[in-house]
DNA sequence: CCGATTTCTTGCCATTTGGCAAGAAAAACC
DNA sequence: GGTTTTTCTTGCCAAATGGCAAGAAATCGG
């Protein structure tokens, strides 16, 4: 648990976790190209990535496959579009390697928001990471080429590696042809 | 006040907002095209939109102006990716329209927060609109094309219809010459 | 280790979007 | 109302990205 401790007192320095930790407790593992989610199902939880990569996609009008967000091992995972608006799943939720999660169920985040205000503010100071990240994936679709975009990732550190080249073409919002041009391009 | 009264009502409907109202106390009239924000500038804020319109933008490294978002009558504007990273203003945020806002500071939020767990509710749910607003962009940027996109932004009522044609090709991702031409195309 | 499956690259050509510059149209200003 | 400034459109051509299909390369699964 030492991770997930570490995970939430970034958004809550001062805050005892760990009531919060404890509502954490549906472990499951699942196996590389498993589901976590598929779209209509129930996904009003949070899942804690303890091992593993998954990544969030969707079919498109021309049944294209479209990856909307990754995630690894410390962060987050769901459907979190769905959580928030409070619908049905919306997305597939798949792992892209063997994983291992820690679970937690929104109704018992909300008691543990009720029970104890430091943990609202978790909730919002969340909320607010996901915000600026979103917003700053919107940026770089909006203002960059597909090669600056990719360069982009390739900066991060190595976090890319273990993902197939079409995922991250999605990703990027082009075809994975044309993301191997990119490559061709850049060697 | 009422539509202020009403916009915090969505968050928390339960919830008596009246001392949160008393909080935006600074009130502002901004001329068309003067700035309420520029890039570096205290934007430690949040501004309710009385009357108006507002656009939020910045220079990208070729210096084009880049818009990243509109702000109407009841919504609320600010350089919301600086004010959640607790930063210096990135951006312009400009009055597109001769406008009105009611302001409340950051600091102020935070007492408010402090004084009332509801009101924290408040900020978390907030947080998550911003989300599923940012996330549903960038989906559209990410997925569709120039067109779709613009095509989109004609569905909703006629909130463009006094935005320069300019502003909604950058906001678009594209040039005005291109925004042009699929207008053409359209007709 | 080997056959089956999935992923990645490449060629050819189409479509979308961009860059620039000139002129038309609209809006702002006095 | 007329002048100035800003916004919008268009033509010409370039660059970026897509679609399809074939084959190469890598990975998977026993």
């Amino acid at each position: 648990m030492e991770k997930l401790r570490s995970f939430l007192k970034k958004y809550i320095p001062q805050s005892d976790v760990e009531d919060l930790i404890g509502s954490f407790h549906k472990v499951r593992k699942l196996k590389k190209r498993t589901y976590l989610l598929k779209p209509g199902q129930d996904c009003s939880f949070l899942a804690f990535v303890k091992k593993g990569t998954f990544r969030v996609f969707f079919y498109d009008g021309e049944g294209t496959e479209v990856t909307v967000w990754f995630s690894w091992e410390g962060m987050m995972i769901g459907d979190l579009l769905a959580f928030y608006k409070q619908s049905r799943a919306i997305f597939y939720v798949q792992a892209v390697e063997d994983a291992e999660i820690s679970i937690v169920n929104g109704k018992e985040l909300e008691r543990q928001y009720a029970s104890n205000p430091e943990y609202l503010e978790f909730g919002r100071r969340y909320a607010e990471h996901v915000s600026i990240n979103v917003m700053e994936r919107m940026l770089s679709l909006q203002t960059k080429s597909a090669e600056e975009r990719y360069l982009e990732l390739l900066a991060n550190p190595g976090y890319m590696k273990n993902i197939p080249l079409k995922y991250i073409a999605s990703y990027l919002g082009i075809t994975d042809t044309s993301l191997s041009r990119i490559r061709k391009n850049i060697s």
